[in-house]
RNA sequence: UGCGGGGUGGAGCAGUUGGUAGCUCGUUGGGCUCAUAACCCAAAGGUCGUCAGUUCGAGUCUGGCCCCCGCUACCA
């Protein structure tokens, strides 16, 4: 492949209904921060683009469960993201967001020109419409009666009651949400992308990286997951998506006669980071569709792998049919960060925060950058824990780096006052392989970087200070300087280009410290062609102080950041759930609630969850499947009496016929216990 | 369940086209003292999830099975 005049890449558009935590950053911002930290060093016209994805339905629910409005969430998510990533320094030239005017327009010009050249489908159905709001109503909208378990409480997606998926027509005496009046049926239209007449060449684009009969890029330089995942994808036949929504919130529909209709979200929120270059070049003087248009320009999109088939075949449909557009180059979506042995879970706030980390952590972004760099799921899902964070923080960063540069200091300023000495005689060959080494390492990291592989890149940049620290160890300076001065002045003055080198090597990845090491160095940073042309820092060049790089992490910060979590599951369990709404004893007395004893039990097959129970009701003997396989083995239910609701209607699970359902108590973290009698139990004793 | 990814010394990970199993951390022993109790050297530790197959030879290819993760389905 040849070298891209110019490079564009993006970070997948955070959420804004929730704060930022470290799988978010090891996930798809702080790779794609090092990769073009690194195309900068080298000189390279990148743009670094992203903003906060500010439309969708859950941010309009969130609101209308938080009494505020869409626009009130998302400002507050916005600024506390964008924040965040600033002190963090990811090094965005444009973080902007899809609620703008801008990206309005930008969404707007690209589904209308997909619409006048016929890119979509147009579907016509029956939909309810609220004729008080005004409006049709998304599914999440309207809740009924459910034809299944008779609950009112169905929406009309699902019914949370049975688990059932629905379709709104299906709702008994169906109501809006919004305004409680009876919604009627409506025709209306939705835009489709029939991504089924796209299935050829974007096998070909994913499969041999082939587009438009030319080689696109190389397949064997995406990974194996993300390939994986997009040909399962395509294999399994793709099917058309709406690419139209009704909701208010959202960007309009730039058709005629679309009233009350949005562009749905995951369109959207991609044509943002077309939109948000024009932002940028707008504001620098630049055009953005040299970024976009342009086949010298090369498409990176750094996500997580939970929006692998967004970015590798949707959007690239999109981009294609509107003609204009280049595809991505490549898409090198990392996996998943657990935390301390459980997956990190915005809704049960096992997270480490991104900004509560600034709080707590003032001044040490490195520190962090460095263990996420470190164990970033690159090819399948890591762990972060406190105390490897410690570990890696103490262990390499400070003793390995830190103390080398300190080393080198110490020895400067005593043995030539700080200022760098006549350099002559013939290097050893101790010098000369450090040399080789450091070259070698600083070498390796670009080439990492380039094929996306950074926590190898970050290990060959910690190979100069290795070097580094070697050399002074063979070599012996403190007793060198008594016998030859003159190998000692060069031997530190090798060690002192390293130190600088490393600071180059090291910048994409420990922006913060790399900078106060140049700046106790006293020189001007070194861009990366500038190390690999070997620049040395001259005779008579004075350095100055080195402040300490690396505080070592205590076990008492480790302790406390564990301390926080614990803390917020003991939270997590304390909530529970509101009481529901009134209902009369009639409706309770309806309820045919008994104790049954369970003669057999087996796992249903083929099911992770499902146990087959054949229970005594006192009155007959049946089945009932049972949702409970995860926390009880058949051996341990069988013989046991439990609580069970007898008279509800039976319902076919996996092919098996289910009559009634035993009744758990479950715990905030999803753990079902049985229920039983205090006292001795009989079978098909009743429950008032 | 279907699909995808993964299972390598105590921990975290590399292993390109098949040919003596590597790295970082940790552990043990030694060296050094300029340095943030840091640094350097050495050693111990793995039959590469499992079974079978292809091959002169497999962590690396083929097939079956087990386990973990993601999306997906079933928790009335």
């Amino acid at each position: 492949m040849s070298e891209p005049k110019r490079y564009l890449v993006t970070s997948a558009l955070p959420y804004a209904n929730g704060p930022l935590h470290i799988g978010h950053i090891g996930g798809a911002y702080l790779n794609a921060d090092i990769y073009v930290r690194y195309l900068r060093s080298k000189g390279k016209d990148v743009a670094f683009i992203c903003g906060s994805d500010e439309h969708g339905a859950a941010i309009t629910l969130r609101a209308k469960k938080e009494g505020k409005t869409p626009r009130e969430i998302v400002d507050y998510y916005h600024e506390l993201m964008k924040n965040a990533f600033a002190d963090f320094g990811i090094s965005f030239d444009e973080y902007h967001r899809t609620s703008s005017d801008e990206h309005r327009e930008m969404s707007q010009a690209v589904f209308k020109k997909l619409e006048e050249k016929g890119s979509f489908e147009v579907e016509t159905s029956q939909q309810y419409y609220d004729e008080e709001a005004k409006q049709f109503l998304a599914d999440r909208y309207i809740t009924g009666t459910c034809p299944n378990c008779s609950s009112d409480k169905a929406y009309g997606d699902q019914c949370e009651k049975c688990g059932r998926s629905l379709s709104p027509l299906e709702l008994i005496d169906p109501k809006s949400t919004l305004s409680g009046s009876k919604p009627v049926l409506k025709e209306t239209s939705h835009w489709y992308l029939p991504m089924a007449h796209h299935e050829s060449w974007i096998r070909d684009y994913i499969g041999k990286g082939e587009y438009q009969g030319k080689t696109h890029h190389d397949p064997k330089e995406w990974k194996a997951h993300v390939v994986g995942q997009c040909m399962s994808w395509v294999d399994g036949g793709l099917q058309s998506r709406a690419m139209t929504r009704d909701l208010e919130w959202g960007v309009p529909v730039p058709v005629a006669g679309a009233d009350g209709k949005v562009l749905y979200v995951w369109l959207d929120a991609p044509i943002g980071y077309i939109t948000n270059t024009k932002v940028w070049a707008d504001k620098n003087g630049k055009n953005w569709e040299d970024y976009w248009k342009s086949d010298e320009s090369r498409l990176i999109h750094f996500i997580g792998k939970d929006n692998i088939v967004f970015h590798c075949i949707i959007f690239p449909i999109i981009l294609k049919e509107h003609g204009d557009f280049i595809l991505p180059y490549n898409v090198p979506a990392n996996e998943f960060m657990n935390l301390e042995g459980d997956k990190i879970s915005t809704s049960r706030n096992w997270a480490v925060w991104l900004h509560e980390y600034l709080e707590d952590f003032k001044g040490r972004q490195d520190e962090m950058r460095y263990v996420l760099c470190s164990i970033m799921p690159e090819q399948k899902d890591s762990e972060f824990t406190w105390t490897d964070f410690r570990d890696r923080v103490n262990n390499e960063l400070a003793d390995i780096l830190g103390n080398y540069v300190n080393r080198v200091f110490v020895l400067m300023h005593k043995y030539y006052g700080g200022t760098v000495p006549e350099i002559n005689g013939t290097p050893s060959e101790a010098e000369q392989s450090a040399a080789t080494e450091s070259r070698r390492a600083y070498e390796s990291v670009g080439k990492a970087i380039e094929q996306f592989k950074f926590r190898e890149a970050l290990s060959e940049a910690m190979n100069i200070a290795r070097a580094g620290n070697k050399l002074l160890t063979e070599t012996e300076p403190w007793k060198l300087m008594k016998t030859d001065p003159q190998a000692t002045a060069r031997i530190l003055h090798a060690c002192l280009n390293m130190v600088a080198d490393a600071a180059a090597a090291l910048s994409p990845f420990l922006p913060f410290t790399s900078g106060k090491i140049v700046e106790a160095l006293q020189i001007k940073a070194r861009t990366w062609d500038e190390v690999t042309m070997n620049e040395q820092i001259a005779t008579g060049h004075t350095i100055g102080q080195l402040p300490i790089l690396f505080e070592k992490i205590t076990d008492e910060t480790v302790a406390a950041q564990v301390e926080k979590l614990a803390q917020r599951q003991a939270e997590n369990t304390a909530t529970v759930e509101p009481i529901k709404d009134t209902i009369d004893f009639e409706t309770f007395q309806k309820l045919d609630l008994r104790v049954v004893k369970v003669l057999a039990a087996e796992a249903v097959p083929k099911t992770k969850k499902l146990l087959k129970l054949t229970i005594d009701t006192g009155v007959d003997k049946r089945t009932v499947v049972s949702g409970i396989a995860e926390h009880y083995s058949p051996e341990d239910v069988v013989g046991k009496h439990v609580l069970f609701l007898a008279n509800l209607a039976p319902r076919a699970i996996k092919g098996v016929e289910s009559a009634g359902m035993i009744l758990m108590a479950e715990n905030p973290q999803g753990q079902l216990s049985i229920l039983s009698t205090e006292r001795e139990a009989i079978t098909g004793s009743t429950v008032k």
